[in-house]
DNA sequence: AATTCGCCCTGTCGGC
DNA sequence: TGCCGACAGGGCGAAT
């Protein structure tokens, strides 16, 4: 479940190899991930090169220009569990396995093109960009327009929940609260961008609030202390490089360290890190949830 | 108009 | 041991 932090570490991480390279050949090897355009479209950046690789919420834009200055923009959504990965000119294929509870021990992550891999990007001097995604929740989109604007999905997004200051944090909460609950407004992409069920529970945890609080009912101080919470658990996930339970890896195949991090999300029953009551876990807004039933009101 | 719900999809795991 | 159903969840569009 690729989230803000966890997109944000693979542009950090995809920078570098990806700037400034030229497009050689490209291969759209599911159509259906591909949204609002044509594989010809996609066609279209062989030859141009990257300049660039920015990040709305969850999602990553990676900007092409041709030799006459024309921009293409191609977007992506991770979704549940995309990996983006970058091989290495040379084209070794970098085996890594993954501990089953069984004991069995299976190929994991991204170095090799199997049937979940659905984009190639293969680049002069031989690096190549892989986009591969089991559930295939994530999406592909491509845009003429440098910011994307053309995108509905894009235009739909509130501002980026790393970039939002407190205030702007307040205003948009009075607009989006309702009877809805406050986890519903966090992940709510149209009121911030970027925040997904981890960095919800944990924010709520950090700001002692309880996700299935109705949203209308925080105080002004309560908006402030979540506001600041949300900021937490991003930096948190952020100095970690992202949280790896199972499908998110960085380019190179390795993987996050919030998951050792974490205060609610996936210890429900367990005893809670701040006053040892027995974390609860539940549903809210269809998603689970954990939380501390004495920390959090 | 605001909110909820069903659906998409595959790998994993618990129960029988 | 093996099969099968339940579960996970981001975002969209339909339903309420």
């Amino acid at each position: 479940m690729p989230e803000l932090p966890e997109v944000e570490t693979v542009r950090r991480r995809l920078l570098p190899s990806v700037e400034g390279a030229v497009v050689q050949d490209l291969r759209l090897r599911l159509d259906r991930m591909l949204e609002g355009a044509t594989s010809s479209d996609l066609e279209s950046l062989i030859g141009t090169t990257c300049t660039g690789l920015s990040r709305h919420g969850k999602y990553l834009l990676a900007r092409f220009r041709d030799a006459r200055g024309t921009v293409a923009l191609l977007v992506i959504h991770l979704g549940m569990s995309g990996q983006l990965s970058w091989n290495p000119p040379g084209g070794e294929i970098l085996d890594r396995f993954r501990t089953l509870p069984s004991g069995l021990r299976k190929p994991v992550g991204p170095h090799s093109i199997d049937r979940h891999t659905h984009l190639v990007l293969d680049f002069q001097g031989g690096g190549k960009l892989l986009f591969r995604d089991p559930r295939t929740f994530g999406r592909i989109l491509f845009s003429r327009d440098p910011e994307g604007s053309d995108l509905a999905r894009l235009a739909r997004l509130g501002p980026d929940a790393w970039q939002v200051s407190p205030a702007i944090f307040l205003e948009r909460w009075k607009r989006h609260r309702g009877v809805r609950t406050v986890k519903a407004v966090l992940l709510d992409q149209g009121f911030l961008a970027g925040i997904g069920n981890i960095y919800a529970d944990e924010a709520c945890f950090e700001a002692g609030i309880r996700p299935s609080r109705r949203s209308s009912s925080l105080s002004r101080a309560g908006i402030a202390r979540l506001a600041q919470a949300v900021q937490e658990a991003l930096g948190r996930g952020l100095d970690n490089c992202g949280t790896t339970f199972r499908d998110f890896v960085h380019p190179d195949g390795s993987g996050g360290a919030n998951q050792e991090d974490l205060r609610v999300y996936a210890r429900g029953g367990k005893p809670c890190l701040r006053c040892g009551t027995l974390l609860r876990k539940g549903v809210v807004a269809s998603r689970g949830t954990v939380w501390c039933p004495a920390c959090q009101s």
